[in-house]
DNA sequence: ACGGAGTTTGAGTGATAACTCTAATTTGAA
DNA sequence: TTCAAATTAGAGTTATCACTCAAACTCCGT
């Protein structure tokens, strides 16, 4: 991969893989189904990509990060902006936000490897929840708590938007916001 | 399925599929390894059973009952024992928690058939969640709101349990049944 | 324009999946 | 006891999967 053309290929291939895994599950995203939609013949995915599996996580490293509110960690964000950057990436890539559950789901029983990685990203957040909500006066280890059950209850709404694309997220997450922010 | 034998083995079937399922995961669940360990041929199991989907719907559907705190729906149940009911489903049998949520996700991509059924089945359940929490005394509409965002933010308690085994259910979902509860 | 490295081709491999089919056997109601 | 229906056997079918490979072709620094 070091001629303009092997770039090319592989970039083609990780919008491809993206595209299926977002319509037809991870299940249905073949290297047949990547290789027909990408026009390239198997060798050559072959080539760029020692196997399927590395397409995917490739794939899916991006969704993460996508869904990443603040990757430059600046600390200032409150629990309400956190929580508005996670709908905006649910209804503005929703595909991606299906490649996030749907690697949650389907990827994890073989792949260790991936499994730490959605583990701790999931943690990350977590993390930036809480310290968001300790700064608007909810005490130490209530405000984990409540971010805790707060990130998971959005997981949630996102894995339902993957069933029903019409799913009002907004009204939803912003309850949930508004639970999460009561007073003990 | 009329005679003694027919019934022993269509249960021998289900009790293997269970126990694939905790052991193997979805995707070690073949016919296969059914049939061998069923004592089983493959042409008993397709007599019995109209595919290996049916099967493991089958498998899901009788443990989601199995907790299920009025089989009966005479409209007696708390939302309290609704969402116990849940929590036990998923600390109880982990593996086919997970397998439930699997379907919902990979397995509604391309079938329309089992993405109706998700669909339907989660409606039964916000319903069942709405009519108990106006029995609480929660107005109409709120209650139905409310029952939608608590039943999805189980599920994502739900996916998480899948990512992470040791994931504490239970107080995540009493908190959003406090939630749930609370006065407007 | 040379030539080694990168890229592409596409038929092919071997494994394994779900599922079918027909004939033989067993069941149980009358 | 009889016999139609239910059940079972198990080899076979069809499909599809991830992946390979040797040969041809393209790129680009020199």
């Amino acid at each position: 991969m070091r001629y303009r053309a092997g770039i090319e290929t592989r970039g083609r291939i990780l919008e491809t893989t993206r595209a299926l895994i977002a319509e037809e599950g991870l299940e249905g995203t073949t290297i047949k189904a990547i290789c027909d939609r990408a026009g390239v013949r198997p060798g050559s995915f072959y080539n760029l990509f020692k196997s399927k599996e590395e397409a995917i996580i490739t794939v899916v490293r991006e969704a993460i990060n996508a869904v990443d509110p603040d990757p430059d960690h600046r600390g200032t964000d409150t629990v309400g902006e956190l929580v508005d950057a996670y709908v905006r990436f649910l209804t503005d890539q929703p595909d991606l936000a299906s490649v996030y559950i749907g690697l949650a789901v389907s990827g994890s029983k073989n792949n260790t490897d991936l499994k730490g990685r959605v583990i701790r990203h999931h943690e990350g957040r977590v993390a930036r929840f809480a310290d968001a909500l300790v700064r608007e006066g909810i005490p130490e280890p209530e405000a984990n708590r409540r971010a805790e059950t707060l990130v998971t209850a959005l997981n949630g709404v996102a894995l339902h938007l993957v069933l029903d694309a019409s799913f009002d997220v907004e009204t939803h997450a912003r309850a949930l916001l508004g639970d999460a922010l009561e007073p003990a």
